[in-house]
DNA sequence: GCGGCCCTCCCCCGCGCGGGGGAGACGAAC
DNA sequence: GTTCGTCTCCCCCGCGCGGGGGAGGGCCGC
């Protein structure tokens, strides 16, 4: 059975963009979206998801409340992981506070949200990308944060995809990457679906527009 | 018959890269390569081509000489459009006062690169890429721009085509572009072909590039 | 030594994509 | 009124792409 995840967030633009990369993924589903955190108990009751992505900041309850709302009253837990568009947001600390599992940035490229969302739902407890790191330092110290950087290095591509990526981000086919490289079609065809997969996209049109996205490559 | 192109530059990555995004272009065909201005006259007379893009830096013959060379050497000679790294270089004055019908930026976008083969090719003399147009200014003024201009902006992205890229670099498929859009798939096909072939590309993935590099979209 | 990862290559298969045509409807420009 | 561009939709067709398997060799670390 797939890992099935509840999307919270007021921006029907964000549900969107969250489930169109959550959906890419094999073995995970999204279960069901809420626009507001007054509506997730319920919904939790309801679904049973492995994960609920809770935004902090929406209009009639915020993502702290609701993440004690789901922790005080519904038994056997779902995993939360706060989202948040802001890396210093004040909001986040509450969160925390109030149980959540992990928080993530919503400009995480989407290799960091799927690995998020494995995480939280294997029972890593806190996730912080590189950017919230120094923020965290001051937080507390972070239990099972080792365990979870490893991991997402395990998750990092090896020397052979990045060229395959870089290559595949400069536009060029299999067959020409293939000729690049001096290696079969087939082999490059096997990093590309490697790519891919680690990514956590679809094609790769995905893999190029998350390559800019994450800096891998930069335009000019 | 096609448009034809001589491509003369010392870089071979260059040429493979002006050759990838010609032939990539209905009705544009490379008839052949020189590494060196001192190449281009007999290649000129054996090939008879339409357009030469000459690179203004070669380590025997520059663009300026073999610029000068064809225009007082061959009858009926090709328009010359002179290829250069640097916006402000110096060279490319001289080239255009030997007789070059038009230059173009290295980092051109694919479009453009298309574009300016198309326009010199059919006669409109001066081409100048936003980057350029006050290098133009200082130089003096230019006969022919305003038709070039106009010709550009004709080149540009329909309304609806430009939507439709806006999806492309988001990563969405045909299929969901429609639903989206709320029209067929067919109508959506027929735009993303209208897309590559204005933007002078082969696919979606080199589309998705060419709107990165050309800030049509941005990252973050 | 043995497991694990990486790189390499192979098979089959379905489908999305893009090229090549064409065509109708609408509105703006002439 | 006619022309032109845009947007819409349709056909056929080939091929590149990506998923699903598997498999072998090399290197490193335990």
């Amino acid at each position: 059975m797939p890992l099935t995840v509840l999307l919270v967030d007021d921006e029907p633009l964000v549900r969107v963009g969250l489930r169109a990369v959550l959906e890419a993924q094999p073995g995970i589903s999204v279960a069901g979206e809420a626009a507001d955190g007054a509506a997730v108990v319920p919904l939790v009751r309801q679904l049973r998801p492995d994960v609920v992505m809770m935004d902090v900041r929406m209009p009639l309850m915020d993502g702290i409340e609701a993440t004690r709302a789901v922790l005080r009253t519904v038994a056997d837990p779902p995993k939360i992981l706060v989202v948040t568009t802001f890396e210093n947001d004040e909001y986040v600390y509450g969160a925390l506070r109030a149980g959540a599992d992990g928080f993530l940035l919503k400009r995480a490229r989407p290799a960091e949200i799927v690995n998020a969302v494995r995480l939280v739902a294997e029972g890593d407890s806190l996730l912080f990308p590189a950017a919230v790191r120094q923020l965290a330092a001051s937080y507390g110290e972070t239990r099972g944060n080792a365990g979870a950087r490893a991991r997402l290095e395990r998750a990092e591509l090896t020397d052979r995809e990045a060229e395959v990526l870089r290559l595949v981000s400069r536009g060029l086919s299999n067959a020409e990457i293939a000729e690049r490289l001096v290696v079969g079609t087939e082999t490059v065809k096997s990093h590309v679906s490697s790519v891919l997969a680690k990514l956590g996209v679809r094609d790769r049109t995905q893999a190029v527009i998350a390559a800019y996205e994450s800096g891998f490559v930069a335009p000019g």
